[in-house]
DNA sequence: CTTGGATGATAGTAACACTATCTTTGCAAA
DNA sequence: TTTGCAAAGATAGTGTTACTATCATCCAAG
């Protein structure tokens, strides 16, 4: 039996069978030339991209790289995704509908608007626990490509055009979904959305920098995450 | 009459003559392989990378570009700069040394702390008036392109390595000069190197939604930078 | 049985990221 | 004045990257 609810959340699904649930995200076509996910070869795309990206960082990745790696060849990557940039906005497009989700989720049922945007913190900053429910990719390895290569995909010069693809549109939604829980929390604060993306984005960079330029932080040898996760509360609730 | 002035803040002397003031920032010799300041062809090395970067961004620019521009040959900029990387950290580091001296100066005599950390958002989130007193470098060109490319410079697979050259000693002096500020008005805060790193980073990244993701960002259409300032004085004093 | 879409195999091109070498130029010490 | 030497110019060449094109094969639906 599969049953396809439609969440509030834009563009996401969840098909569930009776012993085993999947999540399936549905991703905006001009990502891609071919639906990665609706053939095998697509699928050993999207995993070996997370694996090598991580591996290599994005500028030594290569679709040359790549196809050796799946074992098939450059052209046949090509007829998936425009580039590898492409590919990264594709990478990235899923990892912010997937951790909407996981917001959405992980938040439901909390009625105190403080409980649940410390929630939202917490699973911004701390490394995502692989659930298994998607297959073919690989979240905690795809968290860390984000953190290190997530910005490279709108800071670029193409950004407006990709941005009226909507290529853009799944980190917007998250962050339009913290805006508003952090106006739930106080309501007549002034900045919600530039308050989120900061949040969205130092989560990453403060975990990036404990763990690469670790003077620019003040999280001790130890690099723990929950260091950053309490400098993130203090910032949004001692003034809110 | 030409006297050197030797300041606190590492790495920066002030050449002062009789008429006019030029400020010559000194570089970590590792960034270079021949110092772009010692040449007329070095310093239009400098000049147009700045522009070249600007205009193409930085992945589609190149160094063949690059000694069209300038009327040379690709082989006489390899033997200024190593790769195209290397000459960001060189821009990226420049700026943050010549930001921290603007920092330094334009705080300089002000007792009140508040006042002081109020000046350094001001400098972080304003564009720059180009003042002249560094005559091959365009500072607020430059400074669109820290916005945009900045982060690439260490956002990399390399970083730990570049980081023992000490290529980001000016990012690390600068923010650490601004931790000690945010101390200086709260000294029982406990995340003052984050909550530098954090406004120096969102200085830039609410500019660049704002142009480019304004949905990000609660600045209305004006695009005024006297909004980001606001929002990043909020965000430090309405906790501290 | 055939037909079309996905894949595999192979080739080719322009640009990019260098490295090498040889010549010329300009300036400065001997 | 000559010699020397470093910076810059000129030219060439190599391996890799980022694609595009073409043709053969395979497999499943009609």
């Amino acid at each position: 039996m599969i049953v396809t609810l439609s969440l509030q959340i834009a563009k996401l699904s969840v098909m569930l069978f009776t012993m085993d649930i999947q999540l399936k995200i549905n991703m905006n076509e001009k990502l891609f030339l071919r639906d990665p996910e609706q053939s095998e070869l697509g699928k050993k795309i999207i995993l070996h991209s997370i694996q090598l990206i991580h591996s290599n960082g994005f500028e030594a990745f290569t679709f040359k790289k790549l196809a050796i790696d799946i074992g098939t060849t450059e052209a046949g990557i090509y007829r998936y995704f425009e580039n590898k940039h492409r590919l990264l906005i594709y990478l990235t497009a899923w990892y912010w509908s997937w951790l909407e989700y996981q917001v959405t989720f992980q938040t439901n049922n909390i009625k105190d608007p403080t409980v649940k945007l410390k929630q939202v913190i917490k699973l911004l900053a701390t490394t995502v626990e692989n659930d298994h429910s998607t297959l073919y990719v690989d979240e905690s390895i795809l968290h860390q490509i984000i953190i290190t290569e997530g910005t490279k995909a709108y800071l670029t010069k193409r950004v407006s055009e990709d941005n009226k693809d909507h290529l853009f549109k799944p980190y917007k939604d998250l962050c339009a979904l913290i805006g508003n829980m952090i106006l739930e929390c106080n309501p007549d604060y002034k900045y919600p959305k530039s308050l989120a993306s900061t949040i969205i984005e130092m989560a990453h960079f403060q975990n990036f920098f404990m763990n690469n330029l670790p003077s620019l932080t003040d999280f001790g040898q130890d690099k723990n995450e929950e260091e950053i996760v309490r400098f993130l509360e203090d910032l949004v609730f001692s003034s809110r």
